[in-house]
DNA sequence: AATACGCAAGACCCCGAC
DNA sequence: GTCGGGGTCTTGCGTATT
């Protein structure tokens, strides 16, 4: 592109200079021709004798008609023919050299029309290289001369013939003696000035079909194709880091050219690469932050349950759940502080058995106070068909609105609580795949009546209402897993109303250990965990560690219950 | 069919190495 | 001085365009 530019811009210039010189030229000869006629009249006047002047003067004017059929061409690039040519004359000088100094009044036509068809490159070409090769001196003049002086194969044989035409027009008075004066100036142009001649004739012979003419206007394009050529690859060369602009032939530098490009190639394969990789980096970091700021949510969540359940729970030992919370824990906050003192035992003694029910609450759909929370009560717990008390609305402010985690992340839609009031009492715990409220949400029916209870959790509607739908049949993700006494779940134990032993893995995106235990991320519940009284034992997936896990499953064991009760989805 | 354009072959020249 | 490499120039031919 930017050798099309540059001879776009260097046939501008040229054209310009072509311009500024046809001017002048034209300048010039109106002054020969009034010079002329002036002599003319004088001599006329003096003395008729001179018939002959006036026939001449049809060939000088006669040159003007021709000169504007070649300005046509050059014309397309740009119309600007304005002053700047002033500071381009060198550049006619350069380039046009085979043609466009036709000072020669009449003579100008032809060598013109020469330009014109190899106008286009050579300005640029012959400009550079000259300069820059040694034999670019020599090449500029010596196209000219050397198709004039010495015809190396054929070209120039027709110069020679050629030159009657121009004697005949030489011989004029008026306009050699000027001529003379005009090439001196110009040494430079010197050579050139001999070549107007032969580009006369050789653009009359090109004129004729597959003439000498042709020939050397074929040869002219040539050479401006390999000017361009060279052109080209002095631009790859310039573009190639570390090359030497000396032994650098064209070969090489294709060669250098080609290796260059395959490095460049494989290195933006690299980058490739490590952009992917660091994408997926991000994103799992991005997971891994979102899931702890959902957990913490949750966690706050099942916090701010438990206390509700307290304040509304009744002192009997029947509500195993709801008397723990009737121990008068009413400050989430002391839960916090209890569990991160590590005081487990008192826990522990709030709860007794699941099993141990309480009132079949199941039976009592009782709509819970339209919870915006994601994390709902199984009707099991709440206070039982009791009316809210006022005070959970207090607390419970907080919606955690779902973490502003980033899209990206695969944190589950808020929790669906599903409780199965009927006969069965069989709840479906639809939550989010949250191992702090799971572990609430199974605790809670597990103190039910029914004893039968399922815990399901999953990734469920965007809802966070709480839905209690008996129907609803447990969909899978979630596990109570009843089998799998031997594993306290970390994440039940941190729950200090609900010591039972409960085995819970979750398993999430890129969990560790200590994200699992919510030492990682979360400090409460690091403490939390050290319930070793109840006999919670943390299992460990390190086989998941650092591993992407879609559709999150959370798997809670509950030894405490009978088997035969459980209902698995 | 005429013209324009590009390509390749041959000839020539220049330069550095031996 | 010779040889080889590289570059330039000229020319003919083939193809595409008008």
């Amino acid at each position: 592109m930017s050798i099309e530019t540059l001879l776009e811009a260097a046939r501008f210039l040229e054209w310009q200079a072509q311009q500024q010189q046809r001017a002048r030229e034209e300048q010039e000869r109106l002054r020969l021709e009034r010079e002329r006629e002036r002599e003319q009249q004088q001599a006329s006047s003096l003395a008729r004798l001179a018939h002959a002047l006036p026939v001449e003067e049809p060939r000088i004017e006669a040159p003007p008609l021709p000169l504007s059929p070649p300005a046509p061409p050059p014309a397309p690039p740009p119309p600007l023919a304005t002053p700047t040519p002033l500071t381009v004359i060198p550049i006619p000088v350069v380039t046009s050299s085979p043609q466009p100094l036709p000072p020669p009044p009449p003579l100008p036509l032809a060598p013109r029309q020469p330009a014109l068809v190899s106008a286009p490159g050579l300005s640029i070409k012959e400009s550079a290289p000259l300069p820059t090769r040694p034999q670019g001196p020599t090449p500029a003049p010596l196209l000219p001369d050397s198709k004039a002086t010495v015809p190396p194969t054929g070209s120039p044989k027709p110069l020679q013939p050629l030159p009657t035409p121009i004697l005949t027009i030489a011989p004029h008075p008026g306009v050699q003696p000027q001529l003379a004066p005009q090439q001196p100036p110009p040494s430079t142009l010197g050579t050139l000035k001999l070549a107007p001649a032969e580009e006369v004739k050789s653009s009359e012979q090109k004129k004729r079909p597959g003439g000498i003419g042709t020939r050397e206007v074929h040869n002219k394009l040539e050479k401006n194709r390999r000017a361009h050529l060279k052109e080209c690859f002095e631009t790859l060369k310039r573009n190639i880091p570390n090359v030497d602009d000396k032994k650098t032939s064209n070969l090489s530098v294709l060669r250098t050219a080609l290796r260059y490009i395959q490095s460049l190639k494989r290195k933006e394969k690299e980058y490739e690469h490590e952009m992917e990789r660091l994408a997926r980096e991000k994103i799992a970091t991005q997971q891994r932050l979102a899931e702890l700021k959902h957990e913490l949510s949750q966690w706050m969540d099942v916090l701010e349950i438990d206390r509700v359940l307290r304040q509304t729970g009744q002192p009997d030992d029947d509500q195993a759940s709801t008397s723990t919370a009737s121990e008068g824990e009413d400050n989430i906050d002391e839960d916090m502080e209890e569990d991160q003192a590590g005081l487990g035992p008192p826990k522990l003694s709030h709860r007794p058995r699941p099993e141990l029910p309480k009132p079949p609450p199941s039976t009592a759909p009782t709509p819970l106070p339209p919870h915006p929370q994601p994390v709902a009560l199984s009707p099991a717990h709440l206070p039982g068909q009791q009316p809210p008390p006022p005070q959970q609305k207090t607390p419970l402010p907080a919606p955690p609105p779902p973490p502003a985690a980033p899209a990206q992340t695969l944190v589950p839609a808020p929790a669906h609580l599903v409780a199965a009031a009927g006969g069965g009492s069989t709840v479906i715990a639809h939550t989010a795949t949250t191992h702090a409220s799971v572990i609430q949400t199974v605790n809670h029916v597990l103190q039910g009546p029914g004893g039968k209870h399922i815990a399901h959790i999953a990734p469920s509607a965007p809802s966070p209402a709480v839905q209690l739908a008996p129907a609803t049949p447990p969909i899978g993700h979630i596990t109570v897993h009843p089998a799998a006494l031997n594993h306290v779940a970390h994440l039940g134990s941190q729950l200090p109303l609900y010591p039972q032993p409960v085995a819970v893995s979750h398993i999430a995106h890129t969990l560790s250990h200590q994200q699992v235990n919510g030492t990682a991320g979360l400090g409460p519940p690091a403490t939390v965990m050290a319930k070793p009284a109840v006999g919670a034992q943390v299992v460990h997936h390190p086989q998941l560690v650092g591993q992407t896990v879609l559709n999150p499953v959370t798997m809670v064991t509950m030894p405490s219950f009978p088997v035969s009760t459980l209902k698995l989805a």
